[in-house]
DNA sequence: TTGAAAGCGCTAACAA
DNA sequence: TTGTTAGCGCTTTCAA
């Protein structure tokens, strides 16, 4: 008779130890009012029994805090790594817990939203909400890195790329590029960003179109790579920092000179791409400013201030293009 | 009057309505057996109440997925951002959610766990756990890298470094190594991690004392080396990757050739010291290990196959040596 | 298609 | 010091 067949309540446990269910309560929230030997009694029985109050119970009468449901694509990239941090880091003030999930690996990705949005206050995610979050009727759903488009379904914190784009094209212009490539990476949603940045550069390229170059994001980078300057490119632009810092390892192992034969450009402005040598230049976004939009779109959804969709729960961050060494 | 003074229930929408809690419920929840109509104006009542289902509510009746509290000290230090992202992916094969909170920064860090702890199935935390959690009675609880001490409160993963440690003084005795310094940084918990690198090391070097120095995470660390190098090091011991990485940037700034006339070791193992040159040698641990380890013990203690404490609820993974360029 | 009743596990307030 | 009562908000089961 290891276990129950079901997870022991209180009622258990009172009736275990011969008391009520309220001095259970007493016991096991060290609250006063008990008698040590009731106490070590109830906690004995507690004990025997595996008892583990139910949150559920509890936050029903204790109103517990809100919960935030953060679903990103895949933890294994800083990039969201760094989001979640900055968005648990964001909660935290307002005493808000963050439920994080990944939809990668997970083995029905669309699912995770879905489901998480069942447990939580609000849901907040990249890439991977849908409209269809049955029994979200109501509930504060954020896009992170949406469109105006997907204002539609819930609220949006867009990342707004052209600006910081065409300030890059200038710099690359200045330095002399006249062959840049995008070099992408097959993952979902990957496209747009890519395309916003060919198409900033179109300009720069001597017949007006920026290839884009789709590689794995770990593996054939070296051959890739020599493809690439076999064209004549004078600029990469990776999709992102994490790629950008693996291409430059390759460019190292084939000994090509970076800024000199080619000059690099990620996308995200992680701190890896400032200590890595030469330090990267980069389409910074400020993610902790991300993460504050999408708090304070949150907090204003529950609170009624803001609206759960529409013009009204669209926020924008601007990339800021930060210069370093590597171009 | 925007908002009541407390939120919406089923019953305040269901009276708006003009139905029944159920109807509402079905409305809700996209179920069937409700008229298109009735369906249309349950939700339109919802909507004018910014009716949100409680989550308690549901989960009560429905017993919602495991939920483990995750408790690490800083997201922004890439290695708990690591093992957060290997817990999170260690649990979503159970179906279990994580909640994932931060130590420093919030307004008591003591508190944190034991906040959460109301809140969760199980806890796991990171040098944060304190025996006193109160309400915690039988719930698991995993301390990660702990000590054999602390399996008097709960469950310990306990990461091994003497092995690993005495390879890498085999290691360095082998390239020359006779005046090893070990860098520490100023944070709570580093002194036990930097006592047994330099106990380890002690062979190696003259006085049979090997120095630990304690610098800022971020700053001041070409003065730090500036001093080190004066004092005749010729082999560095970095608490963490992160801080390898930076160091060796200073070092590339003081124009100091690594491994030549410095040798530099990392500990962790991040992806990012395989990723700069020279690529780090590190004293590796590995984090999904310690991932898996963690769910192993929840698991197991949650279906009462595994004790809440004591020696049955103890854990091991070992460092592992990864010799790359910078030795 | 809708409603009524029951119960999920817990704690706060009050009574003994 | 202990027990009793009364909900917390929701879904499931059964009845109309």
């Amino acid at each position: 008779m290891s276990g129950a067949d079901h997870r022991a309540t209180i009622v258990d446990v009172a009736e275990r130890a011969g008391v009520s269910r309220q001095t259970v309560s007493r016991a096991m929230n060290d609250m006063p009012g008990i008698s040590a030997a009731t106490r070590e009694r109830v906690l004995r029985a507690a004990q025997e029994l595996s008892y583990r109050p139910s949150r559920f119970g509890r936050g029903l009468v204790e109103q517990g805090p809100i919960t935030v449901g953060l679903v990103v694509e895949d933890l294994s990239n800083s990039y969201f790594a760094e989001l979640g941090a900055a968005v648990v880091r964001a909660c935290a003030p307002h005493g808000w817990n963050v439920v994080l999930a990944e939809a990668v690996h997970a083995p029905d990705p669309d699912a995770v939203a879905a489901d998480l949005a069942r447990r939580v206050d609000a849901l907040v995610g990249y890439g991977v909400l849908t409209a269809a979050l049955r029994g979200a009727g109501g509930m504060p759903v954020v896009q992170l890195d949406g469109t105006p488009e997907q204002l539609a379904d819930g609220g949006v914190v867009e990342i707004a790329r052209q600006e910081a784009a065409a300030e890059l094209a200038d710099h690359l212009r200045e330095r002399g590029v006249r062959r840049p490539v995008v070099v992408d990476l097959a993952v979902r949603g990957s496209a747009s960003r890519s395309g916003v940045l060919a198409a900033a550069l179109a300009p720069l390229a001597a017949g007006g179109e920026v290839p884009i170059r789709a590689v794995d994001a770990r593996r054939g980078h070296e051959e890739a790579l020599r493809e690439i300057l076999a064209d004549g490119a004078d600029a990469v632009i990776a999709f992102n920092d994490e790629l950008a810092v693996r291409l430059l390892r390759a460019l190292r192992a084939l000994e090509v000179p970076v800024p000199e034969r080619l000059r690099l450009v990620g996308v995200d402005g992680l701190e890896i791409a400032s200590l890595v040598t030469p330090e990267l230049t980069s389409l910074a976004i400020d993610i902790e400013e991300v993460a504050a939009c999408t708090v304070e779109l949150v907090s204003g959804m529950l609170a009624g201030t803001v609206p759960l969709s529409g013009e009204g729960a669209h926020r924008a961050v601007p990339y800021r293009l930060e210069v370093r060494a590597s171009t």
